[in-house]
DNA sequence: CTTTTCATGGTACAGCTGTACTATGAAAAA
DNA sequence: TTTTTCATAGTACAGCTGTACCATGAAAAG
């Protein structure tokens, strides 16, 4: 056998190139020239490790997926324990809104893999339906918790909270994708939405819907 | 002169056209050549009328916007007057999710135009944000009337309550074009989140969350 | 009737795209 | 050392795309 290369990373590698190019310039424009130039390898190589174009779409898809579970994935490990509810959706609300720059590329390139989706049946929706259902089932099952733990107001369904939640905060990621609002009031929105679920009416919390 | 040609309506002929392609197969697979055989014309037609795919894609763009105006007016008109608050948004509601094959088409589109204007600076975001917020405005308007009315409690924030309202729908929309939700379902989340921010609860109405 | 105007059609062309094919060189295996 | 294996590069090619150009015919204007 001659050199030894570590298929994995090498198809990273390129797969990252590609979701850089289609953040800078639209999905759309991704071409496999394109690509390569981006991660500064040849178009072969390209073709090497992915055969066609449509598997490459399909392998950064996925490598989309992946990072952006892990990356909720540790959010929710550094949580300081015990991870109250409130803390818990606090993050993810930090999670699901196109904040900073990495974050708002992610989500560019996602929602672009979404519009996709629903045209292309090769293209698996899978991932745009399990994901959120997955995340959806989670976040219902903290609130259910929340409840025993009184926290949140039996009379509440937590399935339809939580989807509520999620909806909420996708339709508030695109808005701000968009231009249409700023990352400060998408959040502080959020955050309204919050505490009004978590029932803070009467506490009189300072916590302000401007921005921070 | 020669033969005299309506040409606002050959240009709305074949940006109809293009707009059946983009719901059919893609924004993305959108060509000269597709759209000009969905429309039943030359090639040369269409460039006669457009000159460019940049200004047909653009035309197309504010055909959509302004049909959905139009549909959004019309419904509005022959809603029973008086107009209460809740009826209003009832329509809204059902203005604004995909449910038939013609409104999951426009939507469908209309997302994928939304996703392109992300990156493409040269596409007018316009749409995307005046439309929203000029929507959000008049919702804002009826509930600010319906508090006077005693309608909704004042404590509410209307600006707030048309934002997330609006939001909400955007978001199940876009959940039901993905498949991740059927349009029953989104149906039933948005009717439930009228009756909390109407203040349903204790009236015991039996509007029931199924597939009606 | 002539002439002009313009809707419509056909065709050509340069550029880009995905894909296939061939070549090469280095490292592991024999 | 020889052979094999594979990462990497270069190139070719057919197809499609947007756009420009030319042709034609009919209807309005003179």
């Amino acid at each position: 056998m001659p050199k030894r290369v570590d298929h994995a990373q090498r198809r990273a590698h390129i797969a990252d190139a590609l979701a850089r190019v289609a953040a800078r310039e639209g999905l759309h424009t991704v071409t496999l020239r394109g690509v390569a130039a981006e991660a500064g390898v040849s178009l072969n190589l390209v073709q090497h490790y992915f055969g066609t174009k449509a598997e490459l779409m399909h392998a950064a898809l996925l490598r989309l997926e992946r990072l952006s579970h892990e990356r909720w994935s540790a959010r929710l490990a550094q949580l300081p324990r015990p991870v109250t509810p409130r803390a818990l959706f606090e993050a993810f609300l930090a999670e699901a809104l196109p904040t900073d720059g990495p974050s708002r590329d992610f989500h560019l390139v996602w929602t672009a893999y979404a519009t996709l989706a629903m045209t292309d049946p090769e293209l698996a929706a899978q991932p745009f339906v399990e994901g959120p259902d997955r995340l959806e089932r989670q976040l219902a099952e903290v609130l259910r918790r929340a409840q025993r733990d009184g926290a949140l107001d039996p009379r509440r369904d937590p399935a339809a909270e939580a989807a509520r939640l999620l909806t909420l905060s996708h339709g508030l990621g695109t808005s701000v994708l968009v231009g249409q609002r700023s990352p400060d009031a998408a959040h502080a929105l959020l955050h309204a939405h919050l505490d009004e679920v978590f029932g803070a009416d009467e506490t009189g919390g300072a916590h302000g819907a401007s921005s921070e």
